[in-house]
DNA sequence: TTTAAAATCTAACACTGTTAGGCAAAGTTA
DNA sequence: TAACTTTGCCTAACAGTGTTAGATTTTAAA
């Protein structure tokens, strides 16, 4: 019988609703406030229909990481193609990814655990900044006199910060217990940052 | 009179106890199981008490960032001190932050909002560990054979990841929008890396 | 000892994720 | 067509959340 099918794509069709919607409730109003009511509303459904598609809100969440990663694959190796060498392509991929994570910035915090707290309250505590002060004008210190303005040395800070901040989260969030790589990743980044600072 | 003294000397004991009453909470079940009543039920009171602590929820979470920056920047004054050169100096300060990060895993994560989701569902589903495979394959490429071993890339994929993964995330939680300066750090640190492994 | 104030509680509101049970429409079989 | 089964969807509820209002008890001041 093909009303099966028919019936079968309606389902599938729902699910990607589902799917849709919630991606759009992050958008317009970030991950916390999403709810499976606010769901099943903007699909014009009571909440209790969507747990026969998912089993619960995380099955939701898992599956657009999923799809996140799918699409993050898809970008990547689209700009694989735009370099012929090796080098040109590593950094067309590693530009994608970086263009994803804003193209697509609620799935990439989904994907990656990354929150929006204190937004706001950075500029209001002195308390917050001091760390970063601290090693802004250490980084100022050991910069030659010569290019020592404060594009550089925020330059310089950014990329520091990153890579460290970046190893931690990404040890953080998926436990990599891989103590050697750590380090020799962290000092390698660390001393590279500063040598280029120095010559 | 002192008994004045001695009762507001009370309420900051209860003050602090709802400060690490959370911090506990946190350590032992994630930031995710925090609530009020089980804060409450820790200090032996009932929820509403802590509100003529603290305006809400948030404050608590906002004074325990507050708490995490001063501790972070003792940590790293301290660090500075063990050193001489302002070079080794800010090595020092960055390996205070770093240790800092572990050793107050849940201040961290509420202070950078890094949320540990998806834990186990990595290893499960092909579709997350592709985007990662690629990278991999293609640092792998540009490596000079006599050091393409496994522990190399390892580190050297690491350490891109870190950096463009950490840049991503303080632009996502601080919305930084400083255009040139991500665009600057981003290509000099993909580079850098790149050139890192051909000589 | 009475009175004022401070400390603390209970009860409730509106929300959350999730489950159980029922009702009505649709499909299947006799 | 009639009876029966399945499906789709809903309402109501449970236990939990943050938060507030109001009553109640405890403490301090007169």
């Amino acid at each position: 019988m093909a009303s099966k099918d028919r019936i079968q794509k309606l389902k599938e069709d729902t699910r990607l609703n589902i799917l849709s919607a919630s991606l759009d409730i992050a958008k317009e109003e970030g991950w916390a406030a999403l709810s499976m009511r606010k769901i099943a509303d903007k699909i014009d459904y009571t909440a209790p229909v969507i747990y026969e598609y998912f089993a619960n809100k995380d099955a939701i969440l898992r599956e657009l990481t999923r799809i996140g990663y799918v699409k993050l694959a898809t970008r990547m190796e689209e700009a694989c193609k735009l370099s012929t060498t090796p080098e040109g392509q590593l950094e067309a991929m590693w530009l994608a990814y970086w263009n994803f994570a804003f193209a697509y910035k609620e799935l990439y915090q989904v994907m990656y655990g990354v929150e929006m707290n204190c937004c706001t309250a950075l500029n209001e505590c002195p308390d917050y900044s001091k760390p970063m002060n601290m090693l802004w004008d250490k980084i100022e210190e050991i910069t030659p006199p010569e290019r020592r303005n404060e594009e550089y040395i925020d330059r310089k800070y950014y990329t520091f910060w990153s890579v460290v901040h970046g190893l931690i989260s990404i040890n953080l969030t998926n436990q990599l217990s891989r103590e050697e790589i750590n380090r020799e990743v962290l000092r390698d980044a660390i001393t590279g940052v500063i040598n280029s600072i120095k010559n």
